[in-house]
DNA sequence: ACGATTAACGAACGGTCGTTCTATTATTGG
DNA sequence: CCAATAATAGAACGACCGTTCGTTAATCGT
């Protein structure tokens, strides 16, 4: 199926059919609405009317509502991939281009003229609902922890991180500061939300630069060290 | 409406009704689901077949789909408040009572045997849906903001952290943290979640302990924050 | 213990859901 | 340009949704 996706670009590259205009068409309006009102709340019948289409017309294009909410976060995903982190590769890799990505990611939705972030908000939904949609909102999610992980790594390489810095544990404190920004700016409508967000990554950035060995960081470390047993 | 909540309490804890009984008994099944399923999973045909009760007769206790939401809200931050927050006030106020917070914060849906936050879930569901749930959600939320702000304050009065910490700042972290940690559980199923979600408070309680210039200056802190207590 | 009150039921409603089928209209390749 | 094919419309489906209503059963205050 990633396959058949690959091909769709490919055609439309060359040739754009009807079938694939309106497609293309009917997934916009879908991510629009899907990061406004969720994945679930997606109904055929609302959708269709935005679109003008019948519901059956919509409907003969994925086959199933299950085949429509994959579609349509994968098209989020071509996105986010798109307006967040394929800008970002043009960095040159290391610290700059981690940074480069976390502030295409805080800023995509808005360029994207989104209300929210799809992938997120299928995570919460999907999160406890197996299935195919499930599957693949832990497919992309795996895939963008890595890019971070990969993203870390480099800066752990280029000696702009401490040796001893956890990618992992990075990248899962990278998404916990993003959770709360969207959280933030979405529930409470505060404006500060992204001066948070890039304050938390400055923070996050800071401890993981490498400890310079000289006596007072030894110093400040064991008294650390000491205060961290419980 | 807290008000009727407290007499409501009140009244089981003299006597429980039989409605109030088995009120109760359908917002244990409803919070259950609830953190299962998200609130719009929620439905009253499905409550109902879980309780035993007809759908009317479900129905009958709330009046309305939307008061059945809130009701399995309030029970949720209920329980929250019991089994999380109200352990960790009887830890001495500043540093350890923050730390307890997190730490129940982190363990409470297990306890409660809950498989995820209903409060997380209801933000992200209701974010951007107008209307008296998203009102209470928001009510609530604000509500455990100001808690842990409040428990940073005192750390930093009790001068365990450095008196240029930013309360709201690091209540947001945590919130980040927080959501994290539950998304790598429930979506990637990750058992190192919980470590992950400790080393993350650990790093940020480390980014706001006092920066040591000299002891004059701790000392001159400590003098401000006595005199800053009220 | 009895009358008043409350709790619960069962049937039904209008609506929307996802889906299926058949028919009609557009688009396309030779 | 014309047959073959693809795209869309329309009506209908069974299922489930939240909600209403009248009735029956259980509980409660006195």
């Amino acid at each position: 199926m990633n396959q058949g996706a690959i091909q769709a670009v490919h055609k439309t590259a060359v040739k754009p059919s009807k079938g694939e205009e309106t497609r293309a068409l009917i997934l916009k309006a879908a991510l629009q609405h899907a990061s406004v009102a969720g994945f679930e709340g997606l109904t055929i019948g609302i959708l269709a009317a935005e679109t003008g289409l019948s519901k059956s017309g919509l409907f003969a294009h994925f086959g199933s509502k299950e085949e429509l909410q994959i579609a349509t976060l994968d098209e989020g995903v071509r996105r986010f991939s798109e307006t967040a982190m394929m800008p970002a590769l043009s960095v040159p890799r290391g610290l700059k281009r981690l940074q480069a990505m976390c502030d295409n990611w805080l800023t995509w939705t808005a360029r994207s003229q989104l209300k929210g972030c799809p992938m997120m908000t299928a995570t919460q939904e999907f999160d406890n609902k197996p299935g195919p949609v499930r599957d693949a909102v832990v497919e992309h999610m795996r895939r963008l922890h890595q890019s971070l992980v990969k993203s870390v790594q480099m800066a752990i390489d280029s000696g702009e991180f401490d040796a001893a810095t956890d990618p992992d544990q990075v990248a899962f404190e990278l998404f916990g500061v993003i959770s709360s920004c969207y959280r933030s700016r979405n529930l409470f409508h505060d404006t500060d939300a992204d001066q948070r967000a890039r304050r938390a990554f400055e923070r996050l950035i800071q401890s993981c630069l490498p400890r310079v060995a000289n006596k007072a960081a030894k110093a400040d470390k064991n008294t650390k060290a000491a205060s961290r047993k419980r």
